[in-house]
DNA sequence: TCAATCAGGACCCGAATGGTACCATTTGGC
DNA sequence: GCCAAATGGTACCATTCGGGTCCTGATTGA
């Protein structure tokens, strides 16, 4: 487990191909066509990525979707935001007062320590390194924990 | 999203518990107690635990469960696959063939490697580091994306 | 022998997910 | 001016999954 939807899957591959066609408006059958998707999963899957930005639409006739960032500046923490929203491990990362546990549970602060850390580690790949063969990046930037994950802010 | 099960959650919370008083065995209504949890979810937790190996189960009156390694040894890595499975962020990152997209998809491996440096990082924080007040350790090992992310096994 | 405790299912309910369909709106071309 | 192409938005449904509860059997110690 610990998956990402599929729909978000879908976004990623939609993305991709999108980022070997840079500049040019593509339609949504279009897309779904280069990436072998269905063309109505394909749509609800722009749509999302229009609302959060990362894909500019143009409707109309010879209408259609481009990338909105160049490839390098949308990484995969942004099209996990965007296709699920917010990135938090566990409940109590995100909403603070729901879990009746908070004033007794000392981990609360480590897991959202684990979080952070782990959307670094998405936020360092970009839709640039993820497609095949345009760019071949010779090292990611290496990620840290942050420092003292031990029960500090209890 | 990106989340981990709310049992995943109490698994953490129920093993961070069983640290706190190393060697002697504790109940699962005992231990249902202390973490202010339904025993009942508390016992299922357990049972799951305790096939993964993590806690060690002792049947009869006097019975109980004890972590079955040193805090330091069980990482949050291990409770997220005793509990959920093997952890892959994609369908396809466990399953070869399961995907009938495998063939032309080129993003395949680069989501295996981002899925192997968040399980890295999910494996350098150990449930002694979780208690709190237990340990204090100085820094967490710094955890670093495997090198060349570009879509080169395809 | 009995009570306490774990082991292992079976079961149910609610929510989320994936997928589809429908209609309104916009745009460009004939 | 009209029509086709395309997105925008919403609503809907089937399925799956997660969380939670309950029951019965096996084991152990007093």
């Amino acid at each position: 487990m610990l998956r990402i939807a599929k729909l978000t899957d879908y976004a990623t591959v939609v993305l991709a191909t999108l980022a070997e066609r840079p500049g040019a408006h593509a339609s949504a059958t279009e897309l779904a066509t280069l990436a072998r998707l269905e063309p109505t999963t394909v749509s609800k899957v722009l749509k999302t990525l229009a609302q959060a930005g990362l894909v500019e639409s143009r409707r109309g006739a010879a209408g259609g979707y481009r990338l909105g960032r160049a490839p390098e500046a949308i990484s995969v923490a942004d099209v996990i935001v965007a296709m699920e929203g917010p990135i938090g491990l566990t409940e109590c990362q995100l909403h603070v007062g729901l879990c009746h546990h908070e004033g007794h549970c000392g981990i609360r602060g480590n897991w959202q320590k684990i979080g952070v850390a782990i959307e670094t580690a998405l936020q360092s790949v970009s839709l640039a390194d993820l497609v095949p063969g345009r760019r071949r990046p010779t090292a990611i930037p290496s990620v840290t924990l942050p420092a003292e994950v031990p029960g500090a802010e209890r």
